[in-house]
DNA sequence: AATCTTGATTGAAACGGTTCAAAAGGAGGA
DNA sequence: TCCTCCTTTTGAACCGTTTCAATCAAGATT
């Protein structure tokens, strides 16, 4: 036909066929056309949620590289379950997306079978920001571990010595792979790195930072305090003030992922940006070469991360 | 057939045929079914984009909203534009939407051609959190004039007598509900308003609150400032902290929307809630609604906002 | 034993595109 | 004029559901 303007019709059936269509107001039937090419143009979209300003711009940037290529983007809400993921995926299978990016929950008791399922069926697939380590995948996310390893680098040189991390749990990757980072630094400095400088807390949020705050600072009186997100940084900076401790003249503290908020803190934040943009124009990439057949072996892409030194930590 | 569990097939037959989809793996072509029914069971969302959480708030009440339906959602970013909100339908209609929730697009100078053209075809449509007024419309908004108008009036009753507001462009709806609620408490309480008093910032941003009080601060002297969105007053509170004007000492600011952060902050915000869950699932009723063609007239439902009292301002 | 009911199965049309083969049309060369 | 070659038009099959009518089987009724 000349909606698809093949090379098979002349130039002038093919302004005529668009005149008419113009008058008509015709537009194809996308459900006849999805049915016919066994593709619907669309793809999944899962995040943890949007309370974390992160994944907001995470799916701002998705969308604009998926729309790039003519394709719309659904998104769903997984709360960190992998039970609510698997629903979620299940839906949107029932959507006929052609592919789905996940940023995966951070489950500590991640169900996978919904995963391994979709992977059995050849389903296009790439994780975001992390992965399942128990899973072969095609996975985009930044150096995380670089990340926190120059960070902490940066504050042993500014001469801190008795710095803690507030991190998850480190069975999931995108927090163990900080912990690792900031073990290295430390490491390769001499400064003693043990179990106890890492604190587990279970909320990746600003009552998480509060709370481990008041669950260890009174024992370990630390001078550098990092946390895994920006959110939960925040949490731990309006502890510490509340009690009158200053940052970063008592405390110097850091945060994770760079999200707009970060910059424009009373005390800006001292973090660790994430290439957002580039993570998802390569994530969106990959998706369409596993659905055009022309995959990368399975691995992680990994993107370079940015130290942002502001005011709330002393670096070197 | 069995699929759609109808009442003529017996309970037998049906657990039978379950067992055999169950074993084959075998799931509906969501296409054909598409197609059969003219439906795709998901519904598109236009917002200006997440760079302000607000949205992205709003985003995650949706979803859930629209998912209790066993819906989807795709979703677009006009960034504020509506040649780009008309785009994004267009690629939205070619996806087959069975309905559109749409955060009008802030544009100075709108072009609504889209718009009308979807209204003409009768297609199912909600504003959400604002409206364009040229045009007749389903629309769900916080009420808008009444959380400026009890903001103000706390801080009239606080004793503050200069109060300015830091607006958006008056021609579009809810900044000019906002002004019109702070309007109306300055006049009740015989404080002098006046034009001089809204000042009108072209960026909803934090820049925009930053830029506002250079613009204005030395002129004006205020001792209560209103900013129209969170973000906004975020910018305003540091660049008034770096002029070394404390706040709420010197000044009282207030925000508008509550964002998560909003609390979090070092000064928690004094802002005005708007009920976003509710508006959601409002929102989505509503189109709901218009989709089964049980629509109740056109018009604003308007829901309560709530004015949260925090640190950032005096209020009696 | 013939008829009526009720529930289950089978069949065909419709949804509106895509794709490919077959037929028709037109121009050029013999 | 006839044949060939190339382009355009026409036609039919197909994608996998839903929907509704028609058929069928069996149990209950008379």
């Amino acid at each position: 036909m000349a909606l698809n303007d093949s090379p098979k019709v002349s130039a002038e059936t093919k302004k005529n066929v668009m005149a008419v269509v113009q008058k008509l107001g015709y537009r194809r039937d996308p459900y006849a056309r999805s049915l016919s090419l066994s593709s619907s143009r669309s793809i999944g979209f899962l995040a943890p949620g949007f309370r974390n300003p992160f994944f907001g711009e995470v799916a701002e940037a998705l969308q604009l590289a998926v729309e790039e290529r003519n394709n719309s983007l659904m998104f769903g809400i997984t709360n960190d379950s992998t039970e609510q993921e698997a629903k979620i995926v299940d839906q949107f299978l029932d959507r006929g997306v052609d592919g789905l990016i996940i940023i995966p929950a951070e489950d500590s008791e991640p169900d996978l079978s919904h995963i391994r399922n979709l992977l059995n069926h050849d389903f296009p697939l790439v994780f975001l920001t992390g992965y399942y380590p128990e899973i072969p995948f095609h996975a985009v996310m930044a150096d995380l571990a670089e990340g926190s390893y120059e960070l902490t680098k940066g504050m042993l040189l500014a001469g801190l010595r008795n710095i803690i991390m507030i991190a998850g749990n480190p069975a999931l990757i995108p927090f163990r792979e900080r912990i690792e980072g900031f073990r290295r630094a430390l490491d390769e400095c001499g400064a003693a790195f043990d179990e106890s400088k890492v604190i587990i807390s279970d909320g990746m949020s600003y009552e998480g930072g509060y709370a481990a705050i008041d669950k260890v600072y009174d024992e370990i009186k630390p001078d550098g305090i990092i946390a895994i997100n920006d959110v939960m940084a925040m949490g731990v900076i309006s502890r510490l003030r509340s009690k009158g401790i200053r940052v970063p003249e008592d405390v110097s503290v850091a945060g994770y992922d760079d999200i707009s908020v970060s910059s424009i803190q009373e005390t800006p934040l001292t973090t660790v940006e994430q290439p957002i943009a580039l993570m998802c124009s390569e994530a969106v990439d990959m998706l369409f070469a596993i659905m055009e057949g022309r995959a990368a072996p399975e691995g992680v892409v990994r993107l370079p991360v940015s130290v942002r030194h502001r005011r709330s930590a002393k670096t070197g």
